[in-house]
RNA sequence: GCCGCCUUAGCUCAGUCGGCAGAGCGAUUCACUCGUAAUGAAUAGGUCGGCAGUUCGAUUCUGCCAGGCGGCACCA
């Protein structure tokens, strides 16, 4: 019999590929077949890696803690995670003691060994461990709607426990219900490996059951990668908004105010301004009205849109206005309830509704900067990405069916353009198309399909990189969705494009026909942002917090070599002021050094440098946030190149 | 919301095995007036997140609450 470790020796060569399956290279080779080598760099030779790592993780865990009953323990991005149900608990102090014993069991070089068992098997075997149990009742196609990550443990194929076997003594010293692959033995995850948190996590994902300890870590092939990975995250977390909010004074959310309600101090709003009015220019551009609606409605509005039933507990609680009662308590008078806004499209609705519209009306573009609020559960608040008080650019087109495809065309190309405004440069669409195993949809199914169709072609038409996903569509319509990817990689989901046959039909909306009938128009929402405050985040990290010139808080400033230079650069200031450029001149008592310092890490695009050599020559020297410069400039060029840098949009 | 951890000066963080707290940066003042990433000195600044409890005594121990962080769940 031929084995994959007959046919490849090369060490980095970890398991192989028959017929697109992975496979351990202990697994006999069948005839006629010709397996493809995975290496342990590869993506699948990398899951592979972390998933042996999860179980050398977990055989530590119940090593020091025999008690530990196991959940899952999948490879993910960067590492892998194991569930683990203990009454004490795990904090960040156990790492060590868990790492050394992880240590020992690697260095101690235990095969994997696959070992094919029938349920009865299993269930003897694994009769201590209730989770694995209830796993394998679950086996076959339920197997990955069990939970994320549980077709490790079990697949659709035969139930498998993959036993640790000790080199030595031939012993088996650890099991573990699993599909496999894993890598040949323990020792090839050498130093690349490190345990970094600990976390609760639901059994099965669902809030009802248990919620068991999760320990993450990660795992790379050799030591070097693990540092690179752990550089990368430290370079993650010195751009993190939350962080440069603060060092650079840009917002801030005071205990007072309360969880998720954001301040815009000027420097922030400076920036925050610039990027709302410059998308206002452009969708007036484009055709676009904005509105104005206020921040507070009658229940009357959502329970219309059935907003309030089906999102009832993300919204925040009513206002009671107007009732009265008696001495006894009995209602005299009926009162009303308010409701702060979790949306903008009914009012926009509303405004549609006033009057009668005409075939010739449309596309209607109704757009606003809509604050609204919502109640978002403790937990899942994050600076300014996740909050409970945030502003959409939102805006509602009120098109009829034949002009979907050119209006859908007409907003992605204008997300796209808006975007690299703002100097982002990859992008990749999603469509959400309906579940039809689902029944909750609502809408004619001829509707669907034009409008799914029509989707899909302004989508392949943008040339942009474009998945579609079943089911993930709203009961209300097919959508699409853009991503961006950051700076460091990192992918941000920001616009969406929706079409809702739902809402016009709840409010009963209308336009008159070119033959006179009533028909109902189609609703397109759509956010280029998304949340005003969220796109300020991802822009902050993208840049790191050195935006480019035209949205820097502060463009440029003036720094004199000695004190008595300042007012040559405030004169110079003067005239960049009239030119509409954002400068200050720091006339605090610092040397010159410390002040190109302070700007440094203020990250102001501009410093402008100017003693007596460049007074008496009519100059100034400019120094960028890297460090390079440019001296001697002529004031009146410099204006220019400053001017020209905002004008351009440039990062300088 | 759930699990775990955290909360000390404006910021970043030490510290007190229970005896009313400290650094760096920042702020203010003074001296210095300087050519491309930190001049020096002095001063001010804290009911140690809030409220209870234990204790002769609580910033330190316990409980509750609030806020934050990491996940899970949620995300119109």
């Amino acid at each position: 019999m031929t084995t994959g470790f007959d046919l490849f020796t090369d060490r980095a060569v970890v398991a192989m590929r028959i017929d697109g399956k992975l496979l351990d290279l202990a697994r006999e080779v069948p005839e006629g077949t010709t397996p493809e080598p995975v290496t342990i760099d590869s993506d699948d030779g990398l899951s592979i890696l972390r998933h042996s790592a999860a179980h050398v993780l977990a055989q530590a865990v119940q090593k020091t803690n025999p008690d530990a009953r196991l959940g899952i323990g999948p490879p993910i991005q960067d590492g892998f995670y194991y569930d683990f149900d203990l009454e004490e608990k795990f904090s960040p102090e156990d790492f060590k003691g868990l790492q050394q014993e992880m240590q020992r069991i690697i260095k101690s070089g235990q095969r994997f060994v696959r070992r094919v068992v029938t349920e009865e098997q299993a269930r003897e075997e694994l009769a201590d461990e209730p989770y694995k149990l209830e796993l394998i009742g679950l086996k076959g196609p339920n197997a990955e709607k069990a939970a994320e990550g549980a077709s490790v443990e079990v697949g659709a194929g035969e139930l498998t426990i993959y036993d640790n076997v000790d080199p030595k003594s031939g012993d088996t010293v650890w099991k573990d219900l699993c599909q496999g692959p894993h890598l040949p033995n323990t020792r090839m995850i050498a130093n690349g490996f490190s345990l970094m948190r600990v976390a609760g996590a639901y059994w099965r994902g669902k809030t009802d059951r248990p919620q068991l300890q999760r320990i993450y870590g990660t795992a790379w092939p050799t030591k070097d990668e693990l540092r690179a990975y752990i550089t990368r995250l430290e370079e993650a977390a010195k751009r993190d908004h939350r962080k440069l909010g603060r060092e650079l004074d840009l917002f801030s959310f005071p205990e007072e105010v309360g969880s998720g309600l954001s301040l815009w101090h000027p420097k922030g709003a400076v920036t925050r301004g610039e990027m709302e009015q410059h998308a206002r220019k452009r969708h007036i551009e484009r055709g676009y009205t904005y509105v104005y609606t206020p921040h507070i409605t009658k229940s009357d509005l959502f329970e219309t849109s059935g907003h309030l039933q089906t999102y009832g507990e993300g919204i925040w609680p009513p206002i009671l206005m107007d009732e009265e009662r008696d001495d006894e308590g009995n209602i005299t008078k009926r009162g009303a309830e308010y409701y702060l806004k979790p949306m903008n499209c009914p009012m926009h609705i509303l405004i549609y509704k006033d009057r009668a519209r005409s075939y010739r009306e449309l596309p209607l573009r109704f757009a606003e900067n809509g604050t609204v609020y919502r109640n978002e559960f403790s937990g899942a608040l994050h600076g300014l990405t996740r909050v409970r008080g945030f502003t959409q650019d939102d805006a509602h087109l009120f098109v009829r069916p034949d002009q979907i495809e050119e209006e859908v065309t007409n907003v992605l190309g204008f997300v796209i353009d808006l975007l690299k405004d703002f100097g982002l440069t990859e992008f990749r669409l999603e469509l959400s198309k309906r579940d039809d195993e689902k029944e909750k949809w609502i809408g004619d199914e001829g509707v669907w399909t034009t409008a799914t169709d029509a989707l899909r072609r302004v989508a392949q038409s943008s040339g942009l990189e474009f998945v579609e996903e079943e089911g993930e569509a709203a009961f209300y319509g097919p959508k699409i969705d853009l991503k961006i990817t950051d700076a460091i990689g990192r992918s941000w989901q920001l616009s969406t494009v929706q079409l809702d046959f739902n809402l016009p039909e709840r409010f009963g909306l209308e336009y008159t026909a070119a033959d006179g009938s009533k028909q109902r128009p189609i609703m397109i929402h759509r956010a280029l942002f998304g949340s005003i405050e969220r796109f300020f985040a991802i822009l902050l990290e993208h840049y790191a917090g050195a935006f480019p010139v035209w949205l820097a808080p502060v463009q440029a400033v003036g720094i004199p070599v000695a004190q008595d230079f300042a007012g040559y650069l405030e004169d110079v200031a003067a005239k960049l002021r009239m030119r509409g450029v954002r400068i200050e001149v720091d006339h605090s008592d610092e040397r010159m050094q410390k002040k190109i310092r302070n700007h440094t890490m203020q990250k102001v695009p501009f410093q402008i440098i100017a003693g007596a050599t460049d007074v008496e020559a009519g100059s100034v020297s400019f120094r960028y946030r890297d460090g390079r410069q440019d001296n001697g400039i002529p004031v009146d060029e410099a204006i220019e190149r400053i001017v020209e840098a905002i004008e351009t949009k440039a990062h300088v």
